[in-house]
DNA sequence: CGGCGGTCCTGTCAGC
DNA sequence: TGCTGACAGGACCGCC
């Protein structure tokens, strides 16, 4: 999915286009995503104006004037983008469409059908169920490297999925996880509490890693466009995702590959060996 | 509590 | 060309 760098794109694409516009009509064109519209989802959203728009994890949320909040998660495959409704065709998997004052059109895409949207009362995130057992921002001021340490202990799987767990830290998915530990110099396969001695190497590096990518405007690998309806260009920045078999370019060594919990790891053998672990070349 | 595998869904691509 | 299986940016759930 779409991780921090492409949902913080997409928060601050939509602040500039839909904040302060009212939901005038919203047509929906599937209901089951991968949870169902909550009941009466149309009704309690038309009317309503849209006055902030934040994001928490890779999720995002819509303050109405209700005093509800849309919820979004943009899955696998998710993206809204903001355009002009006078020419608008629907495409294939446009499921959710906000016609909003101004004149604008707000539309949830989502092939996979891996994220959803939901509506609920109160600002306090920790009201929603899927919001109320998140891990520390990573670019805010609560993952510390002492915080990283004491989660790393107690885990004794491997660090890369460790990195990826939404309750350790939040935001990171499969594409950071590979791209910070390539940073760090450190091998995706160490066991997480034996990396507890480089929780301050791991969260400059995931720090470092997710804000060249917030500067890149994201990765655009399939699905994701921005609330503008352009790509990111971190992809061409990637040191070692979806480069197995090439050289690494920080030291010429050869980017390696294997699936970890299920999901593709990239190092490169040299910088982040398993043994004699070190900082980058 | 931690960790793993299965699962949701569609699209794409490699291999036969 | 067409079929099949693997895999793709996530994360929940049940099970051990």
């Amino acid at each position: 999915m779409p991780e921090l760098p492409e949902v913080e794109t997409t928060r601050r694409g939509l602040a500039q286009n839909i904040i302060g516009r009212r939901l005038m009509e919203i047509t929906v064109r599937r209901r089951d995503l991968r949870l169902p519209l909550p009941e009466h989802f149309e009704a309690r959203l038309r009317g309503c104006s849209i006055m902030r728009v934040r994001r928490r994890a890779k999720y995002l949320l819509l303050d109405l004037d209700s005093g509800e909040v849309l919820l979004a998660h943009l899955g696998m495959s998710g993206s809204f983008r903001v355009l002009d409704p006078t020419n608008y065709a629907p495409k294939t998997h446009d499921h959710v469409l906000f016609y909003l004052s101004g004149g604008r059109l707000c539309v949830f895409h989502d092939p996979r059908r891996f994220g959803l949207l939901d509506l609920f009362v109160g600002e306090d995130e920790a009201a929603h169920p899927l919001l109320a057992h998140l891990g520390p921002e990573p670019l805010g001021e609560g993952f510390t490297p002492g915080y990283l340490a004491t989660g790393l202990a107690r885990r004794g799987g491997a660090l890369k999925p460790a990195l990826m767990d939404q309750k350790l830290v939040v935001g990171v998915g499969n594409i950071y996880a590979s791209e910070s530990l390539h940073r760090a110099g450190i091998n995706p396969m160490i066991k997480a509490n034996k990396a507890v001695k480089f929780a301050d190497v791991l969260v400059s590096a995931v720090q470092a890693t997710l804000r060249a990518a917030l500067e890149a405007g994201g990765s655009t690998l399939r699905d994701y466009v921005g609330a503008d309806g352009t790509g990111g260009y971190f992809q061409h920045h990637f040191l070692v995702y979806d480069r197995a078999g090439e050289p690494c370019s920080q030291c010429g060594g050869t980017i390696e590959t294997m699936l970890q919990a299920g999901r593709a790891s990239y190092w490169c053998a040299q910088c982040q060996p398993i043994r004699a672990i070190r900082r980058k070349c």
